[in-house]
RNA sequence: CGGGGUGUAGCGCAGUUGGCUAGCGCGCAGCGUUCGGGACGCUGAGGUCGUCGGUUCGAAUCCGACCACCCCGACCA
């Protein structure tokens, strides 16, 4: 490929529309370019390199037993009637009609089309397992496409769907599948952390994220450095009891006029959110529900759900005020509260010394205690973590950080097959429902998430595995050097070798062509310039390391085949 | 969907109290000089000022609607 072409438009300035570092980078090396919010081209060098991130995914998809198809990405209305998922998909789905008024979806997941797919096949159990997958373009009206490519409204994704005699055989491809996420991702040069997370619109019964640590990461996720424990922000499992309250007091009644925050009531009273029981009103249906977490913690939603058994609940608006006039906000506590169902964090259970709402507009008390002026019924666990709570697992202290959620299994049970009627035939001749599971993967998601953590101030730097190709071939032409025959003859013998080369040619200054070829990244640059008529020698520069070695021109090709082989 | 911001040449931006031929930098084309970390000179091409409507003798500039993009906000590979 030759740079004096249209092939590589770099840019000298960082476009307006670039969000993260990774998304600059993207469109300054010429591997892409936008056409609306979350919907991208890849031009030649981001196509390859997606290429062969997909390649990678296949490889091991393959390798793991599963074998690829191709899915439609118009789906018709019905399956997605059947399963339930038109209504629940809500306006994430791109919908269509066609001319005759049906109506129709761009996939946004397969899950329907290849639950039917495999049922109509009418397996018997000799038949399961089946691991069946594909590597699509898929659409979502993303509410906030963000990122590039990290959250686009269409984008290249791996999905994988298993259909099983019984749980038991579920589990053995879910940790096969687990097993190749992470080679996939270590063969990506993509260091990345398994945690516990939910299942959401697809439903199921258990599910792990696949996640790399970064700080554009749109996800938060809590993991144990101690043990292998990781979990998604909102459904970690800390240990109560991080030094919440005080020392056993009396109760006593204290004037806090005005005293409405947790910040203020602490500051006031001489104490830190620490010592402060916090009280969040949750109007559940038409009940008024007064949920209590620590003053330094927040509730998490999803932890109230599974708490509450319903998703049918919200913060309680001013508005709503006046329908509950039994309580005050801003000094609601557990102490004396009437007409109000309560429910506690863990964490509440045995705490001393609180200072908590005293159910009268401007009081609070100081002092109160669980199970001597409140007892904390019922209780769960609805709060968030903080950093340095303890492992559920070990003693460690808990981490906070940001993820790029890249892949995601989950074991669906028989949450399609029943309702899609997906059966098998058993051992005994009786129809029964297939058990599923799905997996899917992000591919140009983690195109991006591999500049995002492969780059320095000068552009990408491509491990050669992602890389679109290995080699830029420099000329810096002098007169009568030779050099761009030099050029010719290094590139035609790796072409021999089987690599494909990015050759700059053009007719600008060495300074350009350096700096382009540092922002595009490839792993091993070879210049050909002023050291060739002087010495005979070509100069190889290693994209990731910065090292440069001399090698005379007979020696190069092989000698830059070498510098790839060593290449991260 | 709610709140905030921005739309002017391929890219980055100025101009916006209404006024003459709409500017600057980069990039692009031609010529010459340069040639190892984004060189220099000369010449030149390139714009329905997001769209539609309104006010006005006159609109990039004022008014209205719409569209697009970006930022902040609540289950996503």
């Amino acid at each position: 490929m030759r740079f004096s072409r249209v092939t590589v438009p770099t840019l000298k300035e960082k476009p307006a529309e670039a969000e993260a570092v990774s998304h600059e980078l993207l469109l300054r090396a010429g591997m892409m370019r936008s056409f609306a919010a979350g919907i991208y081209t890849l031009l030649p060098l981001g196509d390859r390199a997606l290429a062969n991130i997909e390649s990678i995914v296949r490889e091991e998809m393959n390798r793991a037993g599963a074998l690829e198809v191709v899915l439609p990405t118009l789906h018709p209305s019905d399956p997605w009637m059947c399963s339930g998922r038109w209504q629940a998909y809500g306006p994430e789905m791109m919908r269509l009609t066609d001319r005759a008024g049906r109506e129709f979806c761009l996939g946004p997941t397969a899950e329907e089309l290849m639950t039917i797919t495999v049922a109509k096949t009418a397996p018997s159990y000799r038949e399961l397992p089946v691991n069946l997958y594909q590597i699509q373009t898929k659409f979502r009206d993303e509410m906030r496409p963000r990122f590039g490519l990290i959250r686009g409204r269409e984008f290249r994704m791996m999905d994988a769907y298993s259909f099983h005699a019984d749980e038991d055989d579920l589990e053995v491809t879910y940790q096969a599948m687990r097993e190749a996420y992470l080679t996939i991702a270590s063969r990506c040069s993509l260091s990345t952390m398994v945690v516990e997370a939910s299942t959401g619109l697809i439903g199921g019964k258990a599910s792990h994220e696949f996640m790399v640590v970064s700080e554009i990461g749109e996800d938060l996720l809590v993991y144990c450095p101690g043990c292998d424990y990781g979990a998604n922000f909102e459904l970690e499992r800390h240990r109560p009891g991080h030094a919440f309250g005080g020392e056993s007091a009396p109760i006593e009644e204290v004037h806090t006029p005005d005293m409405m925050s947790i910040e203020d009531v602490a500051s006031f009273m001489g104490t830190t959110p620490r010592g402060v029981l916090k009280c969040v009103m949750y109007v559940v249906g038409k009940e008024l529900v007064a949920v209590f977490v620590a003053g330094y913690r927040e509730v998490i939603e999803a932890k109230l759900a599974a708490a509450l058994g319903t998703e049918d609940f919200h913060v309680m608006r001013d508005d709503e005020r006046e329908l509950f006039p039994t309580v005050v906000p801003g000094f609601t506590g557990p102490v004396g509260l009437a007409g109000v169902r309560a429910l506690f964090d863990q964490e509440v259970k045995g705490a001393r010394g609180l200072i908590t709402g005293a159910n009268k507009v401007d009081y609070h008390y100081r002092g109160a205690e669980e199970g001597r002026d409140f007892v904390a019924e019922p209780v769960a666990d609805v709060a968030g973590p903080v950093e340095g709570d303890l492992c559920p697992v070990c003693d460690g202290e808990l981490k906070i950080a940001r993820g790029i959620e890249i892949g995601h299994i989950f074991k669906l049970g028989l949450k399609y097959s029943e309702p899609l009627e997906a059966n098998f035939t058993d051992r005994d001749g009786v129809p029964k429902p297939m058990v599923m599971g799905t997996y899917g993967i992000g591919t140009s998601r983690m195109l991006q998430t591999v500049v995002e953590q492969h780059r320095d101030d000068g552009g990408i730097r491509w491990p050669a595995a992602v890389a679109p190709m290995p080699f830029e071939i420099i000329v810096i032409a002098t007169e009568g050097g030779g050099q761009p025959e030099a050029a010719a003859r290094i590139v035609s013998e790796l072409e021999a070798q089987g690599f494909e080369t990015l050759l700059d040619d053009r007719d600008a200054s060495p300074g350009i062509k350096f700096n382009d070829a540092d922002l595009v990244g490839l792993p091993v640059q070879v210049i050909i310039g002023k050291k060739l008529p002087a010495s005979g020698n070509v100069e190889l520069k290693m994209r990731y390391t910065g090292e440069r070695r001399d090698l005379p021109l007979g020696e190069a090709a092989a000698g830059a085949a070498r510098a790839l082989a060593e290449a991260p």
